[in-house]
RNA sequence: GGCGCUAUCGUCUAGAGGCCUAGGACAGGUGGUUCUCAGCCAUCAGACCGGGGUUCGAAUCCCCGUAGCGCUGCCA
């Protein structure tokens, strides 16, 4: 059975890089019919918080990534790592270390200042027992480090292939601070054997890290899972993902109008290509398709305008039934509604979105869009006026296709259309002078959708109301 | 500094020694449809990091460079 695990530390939001290992773990974990487990590193109590915990889960939980088992929190088994750590000590594999922090960062200083390189010597493994004791009588903190042994230390990854190391470039390290807290490494390989890993998924960062864990596997007697890393994105500057770039929470993006499905698409095909020409794939098609030996090791960085055109495609690919309700949440959200339009009003609603679908990236788009059919407090453009409402005909013809509207029984876009051609046709110039000028006295802009349809949508009333604002512009 | 990983159009990628004159998608250019925008259709431009090998043959394998990234924390 596959069980694979999903650890984010919360000392940070759950970012696009970090949503999509998450998201490779699940797909992975669905695609075997296995577990996906959620645990939650937060063994360094200083920095962690409960609100990015909170933040990690609520983000999943928008993505849909639904876990399994847990979360299991870090910070409530202290008492077992620490237990682990001293069941090495007892079998050799690790030792009991009274060198300081700062006595070690000293040293390292005092190196570098000379241009060398300096590695912990394992002096405190070759204390004496006097020395020893007289240390612990002076209450000095210990921690406990791994006693790396000598070798090569040889793993295949899923991803990247053989991938080895020898281990004299590996130095002792820490697994339990002098404060009783278990490090990375420990808690990490304690838990992953514990709750039965099989395969460890995460990003590329840890490939170095690997090898260390796998001593800790060893020292343990405990079978190794399988690893795979991931590559890391990058930045459009191609550089590492920082705040500037998509470090922030993956929850911004639903505030920004993007579905969970788009954004997974979006995260999944950033070093994933199941090779179809299809572009957006439902979560059914992913989860048969995904295999890690799919997945480029290259890093990919992350282009928005790939998620907007995702999201678009998406948007096009629903039904009006089914976008009207993220519209009418984002309307009212932009205090341009104040409930859900129900009844014929509803009707009315969902023709405008129809009207507004094609057009549309985000659900962000909407509220602008929808303005100028909801309110007749129009914000005209300057450039637009310029363009299209300086024609002196205009003077003339515009109050005549008023009338012709006035006079209307049907205000259909078919009837409309009839109207304006006629009134064009008779006075011999191009309909689109008229439509252009109408569009600029109705909406604003100089971008709309169709006018016929945006007129039948004002309806008469409006539309006249909104001409005969004409003369004061 | 040491160690490790990676390297195909601007971007995401296809490519597992001959199918490659390197394919697709996003973005961009042009044209068409049309009342504008979007869309749709057509079309154009655009890449194998560099150098050596191996081989009849290399984007694909090997080596060396270069660059980027990661690790080198009593962070995760």
């Amino acid at each position: 059975m596959v069980r694979v695990r999903f650890a984010p530390s919360p000392t940070g939001y759950l970012h696009i890089g970090a949503a999509r290992t998450s998201l490779f773990n699940w797909l992975f974990a669905r695609h075997h019919k296995g577990k996906f487990i959620l645990r939650i590193e937060d063994t360094d109590l200083a920095r962690s918080s409960e609100e990015m915990s909170r933040g990690i889960l609520e983000g999943l939980n928008w993505l849909g990534l639904e876990w399994d088992e847990g979360p299991l929190y870090q910070s409530e088994r202290i008492d077992v790592y620490r237990k682990r750590a001293e069941e090495l000590v007892g079998k050799g594999c690790a030792y009991n270390c009274f060198c300081l922090p700062e006595e070690i960062r000293e040293r390292k200083e005092m190196a570098s200042s000379r241009g060398e390189y300096w590695e912990y010597d394992r002096r405190c493994l070759k204390l004496s027992e006097r020395e020893k004791s007289k240390f612990e009588e002076e209450g000095r903190p210990k921690a406990i480090r791994f006693l790396v042994p000598e070798g090569e230390i040889r793993y295949s990854d899923l991803i990247h292939g053989p991938i080895s190391v020898a281990s004299k470039n590996i130095e002792d390290f820490v697994l339990l601070r002098g404060d009783g807290l278990p490090t990375y490494h420990l808690s990490v390989v304690v838990d992953d054997i514990e709750q039965g890993i099989t395969h460890v998924i995460r990003g590329d960062d840890h490939i170095s890290n690997t090898p260390k864990q796998i001593l800790l596997y060893k020292a343990f007697g405990s079978p190794l899972p399988q690893f795979a890393h991931l590559a890391l994105i990058l930045g459009p500057d191609k550089k590492k993902l920082s705040k500037r770039h998509g470090v922030t929470s993956i929850l911004q993006f639903r505030e920004e109008g993007y579905f969970p499905l788009a954004m997974l698409n979006f995260l999944a095909q950033m070093s994933w290509s199941p090779g179809e020409e299809k572009r957006l794939y439902s979560l059914g098609e992913m989860i048969k398709e995904f295999s890690l030996e799919k997945l480029s090791k290259g890093s990919p960085v992350f282009d928005l305008d790939k998620l907007d055109w995702l999201n678009g495609q998406l948007i096009s690919q629903m039904s009006v039934d089914e976008l009207a309700p993220y519209v009418f949440e984002e309307l009212k959200r932009e205090n341009i509604i104040q409930s859900e339009p129900s009844g014929k009003k509803k009707d009315w609603y969902l023709k405008l979105v129809e009207l507004l679908k094609e057009r549309s990236r985000k659900i962000k788009d909407f509220p602008l869009r929808a303005k100028p059919f909801l309110s007749g407090d129009i914000d005209y453009d300057p450039a637009g006026i310029e363009k299209y409402l300086r024609d002196e005909r205009l003077e003339e013809l515009l109050p005549k296709l008023r009338e012709d509207f006035a006079r209307m029984e049907s205000f259909t876009v078919e009837n409309i259309e009839k109207v304006l051609r006629l009134r064009a046709e008779k006075e011999g110039v191009k309909a689109a002078l008229l439509i252009h000028a109408l569009r600029m006295l109705v909406v604003g802009t100089p971008v709309s959708p169709g006018i016929f349809d945006v007129l039948e949508l004002i309806g008469k009333e409006k539309t006249i109301e909104r001409m005969d604002k004409f003369p004061e512009i």
